[in-house]
DNA sequence: GTTCCATATCGATGGTCATCTATATACATA
DNA sequence: TATGTATATAGATGACCATCGATATGGAAC
């Protein structure tokens, strides 16, 4: 990309002096910057965190109840917890009578994992 | 771990079913989850993931005055982020007259992407 | 010294968040 | 049908957030 030398500040640019190299763009644009920014702040609690790192150690779906003695907090607050995580696609549920099973979705983390490393 | 089986429904205990396997206690601690969840945290929004980006692009530093042309929104609300990944470890910047240069902190983002992947 | 500039801080505003208690929902048991 | 149980939703509260315009800070140029 080229500089816009307005942006360059004046009172060095007379003395050709630059403030840095060159900026460049982000790769990351917008939409995938929203995306990955929405991920990573679901993960930016650390019960949520905390949770998602439950469900990914089981194979299988774990079931709220089993969640719940887990973390001080009470059960709708984990309730709220575990839907903020399905707002952002991280994980998903599945009823069984009186019992909701969680568990995370299948390369949810991919993306912002990627970027990260 | 061991089941404590007063959390185990009592309807259903009496038929010896389980709701599921037995739950496995986090393997991330909440200091870890507290440290990597601020990180996760200062990285869910989309302009401080943005900026990390380009920050992350340039081997160098790069000047604030390059950053702001680059998003839109005003100098202040720039500044705001940058604060904000500066407190949660990922940047850190130096002040050359002027001018003052940002750059990610080498290995801040090391843990985060590890449990990640 | 005075003016100009880059950056940071201040103060306000409207929105979102985590948490709680209370309640609803929906299924199971007896 | 009546009661109990697991989970979700509602409503409230106090804390925090992103953003802005205005201003402060502190260095540079004239």
């Amino acid at each position: 990309m080229t500089i816009d030398m307005e942006l360059v500040p004046k009172q060095k640019r007379a003395a050709g002096e630059r403030c840095c190299e060159p900026v460049v763009y982000p790769d990351v644009q917008r939409e995938d910057a929203l995306r990955m920014a929405e991920v990573a702040k679901a993960l930016g609690d650390p019960i949520r965190l905390q949770l998602v790192d439950v469900l990914r150690k089981h194979a299988g779906k774990v079931c709220v109840c089993e969640l719940v003695p887990l973390f001080d907090i009470s059960q709708p607050t984990l309730s709220h917890h575990l839907k903020k995580l399905r707002d952002a696609g991280i994980v998903d549920s599945e009823r069984k009578g009186l019992w909701a099973y969680y568990y995370v979705i299948p390369d949810a983390l991919k993306e912002l994992s990627a970027w990260l490393s």
